[in-house]
DNA sequence: TCTGGGGTCCTAGGACCC
DNA sequence: TCTGGGGTCCTAGGACCC
């Protein structure tokens, strides 16, 4: 315990204690090298993954773009139309023009590979922390050393973490890029930098030597924003912000300020855990802005029943139900209205959405979202709660299983008797 | 970057309690 | 009715990530 967290060897402020050996395991263009499994055609062909590019749509993003894609200027995020602007559909494209290969997010096939590959890691790992579908941390600390091999040209972690690529690579066919480091954000930072297929290796003390002449943008938790204000402090690399003065960071930013200068610094002692059971469930939709209220009112109608739906199949009962109203430009309102204990009552989750929605009346909207939270997974004893509150199972049935009263009072009246 | 969808964590202010 | 201090919960917004 007491050797646990460093700061007692003063002169040696990058070791504390035995040195870990974490892994970063992320995915190559995960959607796209998925689609290339079932389609081997598309191998070394611009492949953009993503929603919305048919025809007549509108609304969608790059999910993923093959590298191959990326060289014509195509982003993820960045909106379909402008990605078909820029590469057009292959089958638009006249014999020997350049055309991009579109395919549309097939969620369920890419968890099945993540699968396979996640039982690799799980098998490979003291430890594992799966944070994405294409993105997972391994805490590798008794499965090999910092140690060099024999000929001490590597150290030993590297070795494993080849082998780990290998097997992926191997087994399920998909290729991975790997950071290995003594703590999770170099190891974050270090997968980064060697992209695809990569291998990079940051041994213990040299974290923020490895950190400092990469660009502030590149420290896991800088955004664009913070990244701006640290810029106008004379910021510009993560050597900068290592050297800055820790207490000015801390005034600016808060205890993230504390953060980023301590992960700048090679200091990050946050362990490789599971992660835990979900915190909210949310579905939302994105539409040409308008002001119609009955559509507003149906597309929310869906939402909630689809989140509702999800919370069911999760075994999630609810405490808190919210809207998000999106408002060109971009300006997103967020509306919530917690109930006495947790349901699970998809009418409910509708009645109290809609009721949120009706402050937002005559406004344009351009994205609606509907989300519950305060989630709890009490396993079995709630099945008698759920028949109390009169939603007895399954069907949601008809609208509202509650009195005809007023709408907008519908939340009000089974919050209060509930 | 004129911007999709699904998440997490943090912060600030207010209500309320002792 | 000039007004301390500590704590918790809730809501709304913001930043960030994949």
């Amino acid at each position: 315990m007491a050797n646990r967290d460093g700061a007692r060897l003063p002169g040696v402020p990058d070791e504390d204690g035995p040195a870990r050996i974490i892994l970063h395991v992320d995915m190559d263009c995960f959607y796209a090298a998925c689609e290339r499994l079932r389609e081997p055609e598309l191998v070394g062909k611009p492949v953009i993954v993503g929603m919305g590019y048919e025809p007549g749509e509108t609304i969608g993003a790059v999910a993923t773009a093959s590298y191959e894609a990326r060289a014509f200027g195509i982003e993820s995020a960045q909106a379909i139309s402008k990605a078909l602007d820029t590469l057009p559909r292959i089958e638009a494209v006249a014999d020997g023009e350049a055309g991009g290969y579109y395919r549309s997010v097939d969620l369920d096939f890419y968890k099945s590979v993540s699968a396979e590959v996640k039982a690799i890691l799980r098998d490979c790992a003291d430890t594992l922390r799966e944070v994405s579908i294409d993105e997972a941390y391994l805490d590798v600390t008794e499965r090999t050393a910092w140690d060099k091999t024999a000929d001490g040209s590597r150290t030993l972690a590297e070795g494993y973490a080849r082998y780990i690529k290998q097997r992926i690579e191997r087994e399920v066919g998909v290729t991975a890029s790997i950071g290995v480091a003594p703590n999770m954000s170099a190891a974050k930072v270090a997968s980064d930098f060697d992209k695809p297929d990569g291998l990079t290796v940051v041994e213990p003390g040299t974290v923020r030597e490895f950190f400092a002449p990469l660009s502030i943008e590149a420290v896991h938790g800088i955004g664009p924003v913070t990244a701006r204000s640290l810029r106008d402090l004379g910021i510009e690399t993560a050597g900068d912000l290592a050297a800055a003065d820790r207490d000015d960071l801390v005034d600016q930013f808060g205890e993230r300020g504390r953060e980023l200068y301590e992960r700048a610094n090679g200091r990050d002692t946050r362990v490789v855990e599971p992660v835990g059971k979900p915190k909210s469930f949310s579905r939302e939709s994105a539409f040409p802005p308008t002001a119609d209220v009955s559509e507003h009112q149906t597309t929310v109608s869906r939402l909630a029943e689809a989140v509702a739906a999800r919370a069911d199949r999760e075994g999630a009962l609810y405490q808190t139900i919210g809207i998000k109203v999106v408002t060109p430009p971009f300006d997103v309102h967020t509306r919530a209205r917690s109930l006495p204990g947790p349901v699970q009552d998809p009418a409910l989750v509708e009645s109290v959405a809609l009721s949120l929605l009706t402050e937002f009346e005559g406004e344009t909207a351009r994205k609606l979202g509907v989300r519950v939270s305060k989630l709890s997974f009490a396993a079995e004893d709630q099945a008698s709660l759920d028949s109390w509150s009169g939603a007895t199972s399954s069907e949601p049935r008809e609208k509202s299983s509650q009195p005809v009263s007023e709408q907008s009072r519908e939340g009000q009246q089974s919050l209060t008797d509930f």
